[in-house]
DNA sequence: CAGAGGATGATAGTCATTCTCAAAACTCTG
DNA sequence: CAGAGTTTTGAGAATGACTATCATCCTCTG
């Protein structure tokens, strides 16, 4: 895993630094995706700045996924699926934003895996993945 | 259809006044979900700051849905389903942003009722709504 | 027509995110 | 180890989508 890591660093001519580590060791530890002031919280005394400047960067080399659900509202973070080799989707409250990570049934992921064929063939869209967000109030906001 | 509209509105202690009537129309006529540029370009002279606060209002009064697809970009807007009486699901384009309309086939909607069904019961969210996008570079930016 | 209540639009404010740049921390060679 | 060159960091400024404000304008009712 941290060879992985580094090898999609090193493709975009970046190193991993202790910084970076630490994000990812952050996310790592997560059954959820975290937003940036958790992720501060976590990790201590890294600048905010430098958390934003190295979640970018680590999105762009493949480490990293930003999901956003609301505008306004801080977007979160979580390790790429194809490092975790994990795909799931996502439970999102509307009332507090929380996001909790689930496994879709091997029926519905064909079911959306068939639709995106039968799309792209129609539409001349290149379709590069799904989200499938169910979208309700957790059980502290219901 | 105008019907309604006003119904929902009077919920909400509003009223049809000739520029929301235009935001209607402008949505009423699009195959798809549209930004504030647009919008604004499509309705021709009505102030930015009415446009956003007439959007926001029928959104919380139920005509209007706002779909979030990245950070820092426009968001979208189009007319409810249950106005249109049509469940649909988006494609979205990562390079432009832009946002087509698809319908999924009645076993893909089974397939995340389901879902939704279970993980409700699992972790006790109240779910109300299901988002789908394919996400991929439309025929432009591929 | 007067007056009350709501709607509009220009502008200022908010806030997550990105940019800037000087200082600090690496890296690498000699 | 020194010291030059490079990269990263951190504090604060800037950006930009969106929201709040408030004086003015409409739209009703009586
Ligand atoms: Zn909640
Ligand atoms: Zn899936
Ligand atoms: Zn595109
Ligand atoms: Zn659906």
């Amino acid at each position: 895993m941290r060879e992985r890591i580094v090898g999609r660093l090193a493709r975009g001519d970046q190193r991993l630094t202790s910084s970076r580590e630490a994000l990812v060791a952050v996310l790592a530890v997560s059954d959820r995706p975290l937003t940036i002031p958790e992720i501060g919280a976590a990790d201590g005394g890294l600048a905010v700045s430098s958390i934003y400047r190295n979640l970018t960067m680590l999105e762009e080399v493949g480490v990293v996924h930003r999901v956003v659900t609301a505008s306004g509202d801080f977007a979160h973070y979580e390790l790429t699926e194809d490092l975790t080799e994990h795909h799931h989707h996502h439970l999102v409250c509307s009332g507090c934003g929380s996001v909790e990570d689930f496994e879709a049934s091997s029926q519905l992921e064909d079911s959306v895996r068939d639709a995106a064929r039968r799309i792209a063939r129609r539409s001349g869209f290149r379709i590069d993945r799904h989200l499938i967000d169910l979208i309700g109030l957790c059980p502290n906001c219901a």
